[in-house]
DNA sequence: GTGTTTGTTATCAA
DNA sequence: CTTGATAACAAACA
């Protein structure tokens, strides 16, 4: 489930790797994951490059080389999408990462794979097929982040008093707030439960019901949490690995999602999952009010 | 065969 | 118009 901190480790890697280099074509495999069509797709990026990678919540904008009716490539990487890059020798050796965790390109869920002209290759791996790729114009990219992403957090624009108005004539609860990407962006199911757990509220409060000193707590963790799971690459849960195809060792470090059953690692109580607004909420019943 | 996983959008209701 | 709640999508795995 790559979120932010995901996202984001994606990006500052790959963008090392591939700015700048020409594209010298590109293979589609599944259609579905290209929100163009093919042909348009191939002629506007074969021949092309990427001049470097923005971020918007949990949205990847390639910026290309030579922009006319297109101007940056979108890639949301969903629930299941990876970005994984071998440069040439890496290939030569069989398409495996030479440390950590090995994930072998291409592979039966590989759906697009660009090839560079110093002979390194990116492919887009998508299990689940919720992921997609799309040429947009400049326009287009922006209405698009306009309409659909809020605050934007570990920027100037995250600021405790945009937070806080946050909170204003809302009527739905914490978890609900925190997923909803026009509010804030870039909060996935994980970093919901554990920015909750760290300000030690329910995620199932109603908005309404914080005080102004559990809102600030919540505006710090939020901001902590998610610079933590940079640090550490990422929380590896199922699928997510960055731009080698390694895994992110922030799973070591979550306190809630996923150790439900578990102890507390605050209080020693047992954390508890329950169902809410359509998600695992995981939450410790003891030391979170 | 069933339940579970989640980012996002569609849909409907208030 | 805004807000909120819920279903639906997709696909593999236990």
């Amino acid at each position: 489930m790559p979120e932010l901190p995901e996202v984001e480790t994606i990006r500052r890697d790959l963008e090392k790797k591939i700015a700048g280099e020409k594209i010298k074509n590109i293979e589609i495999l599944a259609a579905k994951s290209v929100h163009n069509k093919s042909s348009d797709f191939l002629k506007v990026l074969v021949g092309n490059k990427f001049k470097h990678i923005e971020r918007r919540g949990k949205l990847l904008m390639f910026a290309l080389g030579e922009a006319a009716k297109y101007s940056y490539l979108l890639v949301h990487l969903k629930m299941t999408g990876q970005l994984i890059y071998r440069h040439k020798k890496q290939l030569l050796a069989g398409g495996h990462s030479q440390t950590g965790m090995n994930t072998t390109v291409p592979n039966k869920f590989t759906r697009v794979v660009f090839s560079f002209a110093d002979g390194g290759q990116l492919f887009f791996n998508d299990l689940r097929r919720f992921g997609y790729l799309k040429l947009v114009s400049k326009e287009e990219k922006e209405k698009i982040v306009t309409n659909n992403f809020g605050i934007e957090p570990l920027t100037p624009d995250y600021t405790l008093e945009a937070f806080q108005k946050l909170f204003k004539k809302r009527q739905t609860n914490i978890k609900a707030l925190l997923l909803n990407q026009k509010l804030i962006s870039g909060i996935g199911n994980i970093y919901a439960d554990e920015a909750c757990f760290g300000a030690k509220i329910l995620p199932t409060r109603k908005v309404s019901s914080l005080t102004a000193v559990e809102i600030k707590k919540l505006y710090k963790c939020i901001e902590d949490i998610l610079k933590v799971a940079i640090a550490n690459r990422g929380t590896t849960f199922n699928n997510y690995v960055d731009s080698d195809g390694h895994t992110g060792s922030h799973i070591n470090f979550l306190n809630v999602y996923g150790r439900d059953g578990e102890k507390c690692k605050r209080c020693k109580n047992i954390i508890l999952k329950k169902k809410h607004a359509g998600r695992g909420t995981h939450y410790c019943p003891h030391c979170q009010k």
